[in-house]
DNA sequence: TGAATAGTGTCTTTCAGACAATATGCC
DNA sequence: GGCATATTGTCTGAAAGACACTATTCA
């Protein structure tokens, strides 16, 4: 499929100079998810301009020359959110040519995980047009935005069963019924309620923190946090 | 730690031009593994200039612009060992400040896994100071490709407990023992070849070629190939 | 027949998964 | 007492891990 390409050749005693090589543009793209009742959500953008104008993207902006990769995800972290000191996660470049219709811009795809009470769209600095959207609703995105959305999702699916990442998604202090969702609500199925605890109470990654929590007419349940 | 950082904003009513923009570089780093005798290799090149003049680094080259990340990979993979189509997977991108010392360079690393035998070296289009070096007595590298390396492997330790990464690392057709000792190598650690023949035979990866491999004085062994 | 590697089976332990009844708190 | 959710244990099957002997080829 790639036959015809022309393979060109580096030769390393030219020494190409770093700035004067016509480079691509790099930004970086933040997918922030959260789970609300049983639905994994990730805060999306309406475009109000060209190209894409009137789809939906994942927020995300160029790189300054003197930031790091982990420094602008931060940035744009804290503009959609207002929130600062979050797990941030790689997933991966992603760099084919004709991803951006305006010229050639290579990305690279961070994740977060947040609790969803969290965030306040409204408050933070800098999130007009953004919106919490379901991921099993998700509408066309502009660029390769779905492809993107698609394979993080992955990752964080296998991560989730050998990783504490649900702590992301929960306050500090959780029910085991809360946690049990958040699995239940990245994995996409019903899991048994005590296979569940058996096997999270086992991984040693929680301890229970003594206090109860109350809610409704029913018996309240205890509080752990991830060790 | 970062308390202390400016956080710029964005206003994407600004709409920074692609163009005008100050650009970080963008290469590739390409990780070529193989398996000999009972050792993980890794193709270094050692640096003639500076920086880092003198010690020994990952092959890699700046991107062209009309090129994705994975064709910018394949033509450094052809330089170094002469080889097209080759599996390649991209590990994640290194972008901190001052990992360069010429300027702001981003680096998106990828890996290949090869048999041993597919390579000549000399033979290689542009494999000038390129040497297979153990990755049990790797020297001091250049920039952060240490860091890199390490990421690497943990990556692929990782994937080939369930996938069939190790593919990559023998010929189209090989003996069971082969293939252990690909596992044992990566794995770092004795398998019993009792339990190593029952599961990898019940994964189905496998189907049998019919043909016998024979080699010194004693009972040849059947070969297999990945389905 | 000795040297070297290929090939094979059983037992035990561990973990995942199916499955239902009791406990507690609020109204 | 009625309702709603929290909490708990056993059995079964599958897979992982420990473990040792026989088979085949060639010199």
């Amino acid at each position: 499929m790639n036959d015809t390409k022309v393979i060109r050749y580096t030769d390393e005693a030219k020494n190409r100079d770093i700035t004067t090589l016509e480079k691509p543009a790099l930004s970086v793209t933040l997918l922030i998810f959260s789970v609300n009742k049983n639905n994994l959500e990730v805060i999306l953008i309406k475009r109000v301009r060209d190209p894409f104008k009137g789809f939906w993207s994942i927020p995300g902006d160029l790189i300054y020359i003197d930031e790091s990769l982990k420094d602008a995800t931060r940035r744009v972290l804290y503009e959609k959110t207002g929130l600062k000191d979050v797990y941030l996660e790689q997933v991966k470049a992603f760099g084919e040519v004709t991803r951006d219709p305006r010229g050639r811009v290579v990305t690279v795809a961070y994740f977060a995980l947040l609790p969803y009470t969290s965030v306040d769209l409204s408050a933070a600095p800098n999130a007009l047009h953004a919106s919490w959207v379901p991921v099993k609703k998700l509408p066309q995105l502009a660029f390769d935005h779905t492809k993107i959305i698609s394979q993080t999702l992955d990752k964080i699916k296998k991560e989730i069963e050998y990783t504490s990442l649900a702590k992301g998604l929960l306050p500090k202090e959780f029910t085991l019924s809360q946690l049990q969702n958040v699995y239940e609500v990245i994995g996409q199925k019903k899991i048994d309620k005590r296979n569940f605890r058996k096997k999270i109470l086992a991984s040693q990654l929680l301890k229970p923190t003594g206090k109860m929590y109350r809610e409704g007419n029913h018996r309240p349940a205890k509080l752990y946090r991830f060790v």
